[in-house]
DNA sequence: AAAATTAGTAGATAATGTCTATAATTAGAC
DNA sequence: GTCTAATTATAGACATTATCTACTAATTTT
């Protein structure tokens, strides 16, 4: 109705993306979510697959939280034996932060239904497109913009 | 480190995307939230200004959020002044819901700080690009995927 | 060595999300 | 036409997540 800034409309489109993705995987967390791990959670423990074992800051920074949040979602996913925390030798300020074999059952759990959900949202849109999608994102992302 | 399937990683992206437009949104929200909107509610006015004067339930499907909680943030909306709600005449269970002007202008301070944002977030990426992402991305949530 | 940064944690409070139930209205079955 | 089922919106209760400020310990800068 009102004319929409373009990058207004792409800012939506994500938002709206992002929150389908999450509302498929709500409903079929009963199947997999046997630990309670919720979303939020998850995208941690599936992240930290992906990094390996990376300073709690490391982790903070790429998922742009809130550090204090951060420290208590590790907590929690330590407390249930996801993963585990260890000082780094390096640093005495640094936490490092790696799945335990648990946690990356967990992540295979999640890796199937999170490949389910996006089969759902992302339907219409073919494997080229999936990778072109995908190569942009990562673009964007990869030197963190000054954060 | 584990090899994470590509879908996963597509869902990362955005998840890490979304939230870094809304982190650099919450760092600009001084300048531009003088009504307190939030995040949430800023992206319900955005989209309420793309759609015109939908009905609640359309709203709530676009924006893939729990309708109980939509009644409520409307209903913040509303006693802002930002909004209003009307029964649509043609089905008594329906609400519609418009901006008002003030609402309006509250939307065109956010266009300005979400153009803004999007640039610091989306600075690698060249327009072109952008408009490609915006069609995949249009293209994958037109058709209420079987919500 | 003093000052400034950085990493992590804690506390308090607000905002959001989720689930269940319910009233009102409409649509469909028969 | 009436009875049943489905849809729209709301409310209540509770859990999760976000935000902001403050603080300690360890490093880096000068």
């Amino acid at each position: 109705m009102t004319d929409t800034a373009p990058d207004t409309e792409l800012a939506l489109l994500i938002d709206r993306l992002m929150r389908h993705i999450h509302f498929g995987l709500q409903a079929k967390s009963a199947e997999f979510d046997t630990v309670r791990v919720g979303p939020g959670s998850g995208i941690i423990l599936l992240t930290l697959a992906d990094m390996g074992t990376p300073a709690l800051s490391e982790l903070t920074r790429r998922l742009a939280r809130d550090k204090s949040q951060m420290t208590r979602a590790i907590r929690g996913l330590e407390e249930k034996g996801l993963l585990e925390r260890s000082p780094s030798p390096k640093d005495g300020r640094v936490t490092r932060v790696a799945l335990t074999a648990e946690g990356r059952d967990v992540v295979s759990g999640l890796h199937h239904a999170v490949a389910e959900t996006i089969h759902d949202v992302l339907g219409p849109v073919s494997a080229e497109e999936r990778a072109t999608l995908q190569g942009i994102l990562a673009r964007a992302l990869t030197p963190p913009p000054a954060n």
